[in-house]
DNA sequence: TCTGGGGTCCTAGGACCC
DNA sequence: TCTGGGGTCCTAGGACCC
């Protein structure tokens, strides 16, 4: 029997990765920042004040006070320690002296598209990974890699003034990590026999999905490089790990991976949370906490109805001051978008959570969700549904 | 001086139905 | 009456990613 020709044949997949994106958007709006550390976060709103001399006034971070993190530095701040992630104040005792600016999401999201469809005209299959990097598969395209790579660098630029880096590997695993090898401005091409040479040597950690738990209990089992978890026992693997997340990790340290490149995705939630400048209490704050509450009801209804969409399952999410977490949820028998249904259902979840500790963060999530194009007659209308939820109401209290 | 906000996916137990 | 197995939905928590 004859397979078919191309059955085999090696997949070009490329991964394309915005350098610094939010700090790079922001420098080139403010071109004076360049060269210097430059930190992208914190919580609060404020922006360059421009003196009497037209020049502009920047924060400094040592000047930030309260809670929130780095949303992302400039590579002068990363150099100095600061990464994305970390607390706004364990930063400023790293580099007080960095430009502190807050995050401006709405240009990042423009920037965003506009690296996107310049993309997208050079390789048209996309799959989105969120607000800076993309996978794209150059299989079917007859130019030469190298030729390709350039070319796309020199779009994006045009089309952005941003530097971005591109690894070119057969799977997304792989070229998720090369893209990563020559950062920021490079390219990276890799193969398969280039495995034991140039990822062997890594750290498990730079595997997309080997988050810090596994990293942590690789470590324990003297597992530090992606070459030694090729190496490891088998069967020590699965009794740590279990079967199907042992048979992943082997597969990973070969430079294994099938995953297709997902072009289109539908959204599977919506939700809307928010961490308090102070821990709240929940007798004593009630009045401000039911305020906030509200709010992310309407924010997630809000949310729905833009998008066109309603959810089914209502959930609520509750953070403690010591970080702990709990999670609520409620399915109804209609999707809904209206902030008021939202907001009854819940506050059924809320009230099956013990309020003892005070609260960090609240949020409010809506899952189980369906387009709503049109409204189909005879179907439980928003009325009925307030009707059972009264119902389920009482019962819980 | 801890630890944002918006997501996805996986696991696991129990309910319920066939 | 007892014993099953499979499938699906619901809920809660956790790991991970950008």
């Amino acid at each position: 029997m004859r397979l078919a020709v191309g059955a085999f044949k090696t997949r070009r997949i490329a991964h394309l990765d915005m350098d610094a994106f939010f700090a790079s958007v922001e420098l080139l709006r403010y071109p004076e920042l360049r060269g210097h550390p430059v930190v992208v976060g914190g919580r609060h709103d404020w922006h360059p004040v421009v003196t009497t001399d037209g020049t502009r006034r920047f924060a400094r971070l040592r000047e930030y006070v309260g809670r929130g993190v780095v949303t992302t530095s400039t590579y002068e701040a990363r150099a100095l320690g600061v990464f994305s992630g970390m607390g706004m104040m364990k930063a400023a005792v790293l580099a007080p002296e960095a430009y502190l600016l807050p995050a401006n999401f709405e240009a990042y999201r423009h920037y965003s598209n506009l690296f996107k469809k310049a993309v997208a005209n050079i390789a048209p299959e996309i799959e989105d990974r969120g607000i800076d990097e993309i996978y794209f598969d150059l299989s079917l395209l007859p130019d030469d890699t190298m030729a390709l790579a350039y070319q796309i660098k020199k779009a994006v630029r045009e089309a952005t003034g941003l530097s971005c880096s591109i690894g070119i590997t057969p799977n997304k695993l792989l070229s998720k990590i090369a893209s990563e090898l020559h950062k920021p401005d490079g390219i990276t091409v890799l193969s398969l026999e280039d495995v034991p040479t140039r990822i062997w040597p890594l750290s498990v950690s730079k595997v997309n999905g080997i988050g810090p738990k596994a990293t942590l209990k690789l470590e324990g089992l003297g597992i530090r490089t992606i070459g030694e978890l090729a190496k490891a026992d088998a069967g020590l693997l699965q009794q740590h790990f279990g079967a199907t997340y042992a048979i992943w990790l082997r597969d990973v340290a070969q430079g294994m991976d099938d995953r297709p490149v997902v072009t289109q995705a539908t959204r599977k939630s919506v939700s809307r949370e928010t961490t308090f400048e102070r821990d709240l209490h929940p007798l004593a704050d009630r009045a401000e906490l039911s305020g906030v509450f509200t709010e992310l009801c309407q924010r997630v209804a809000a949310d729905l109805e833009h998008k066109g969409l309603a959810g089914r399952t209502i959930g609520v999410k509750v953070r403690f001051e010591d970080f702990r977490t709990v999670t609520r949820d409620f399915s109804l028998i209609t999707p809904t978008a209206d902030s008021r249904m939202i907001q009854r259902a819940a506050r059924m979840c809320l009230k099956r959570i013990e309020l003892q500790q005070r609260l960090r963060l609240l949020g409010v999530r809506a899952g189980g969700l369906t387009r709503v194009e049109k409204r189909v007659e005879g179907e439980s209308n928003p009325q009925q549904q307030m009707e059972l939820l009264e119902i389920k109401g009482d019962q819980s209290t």
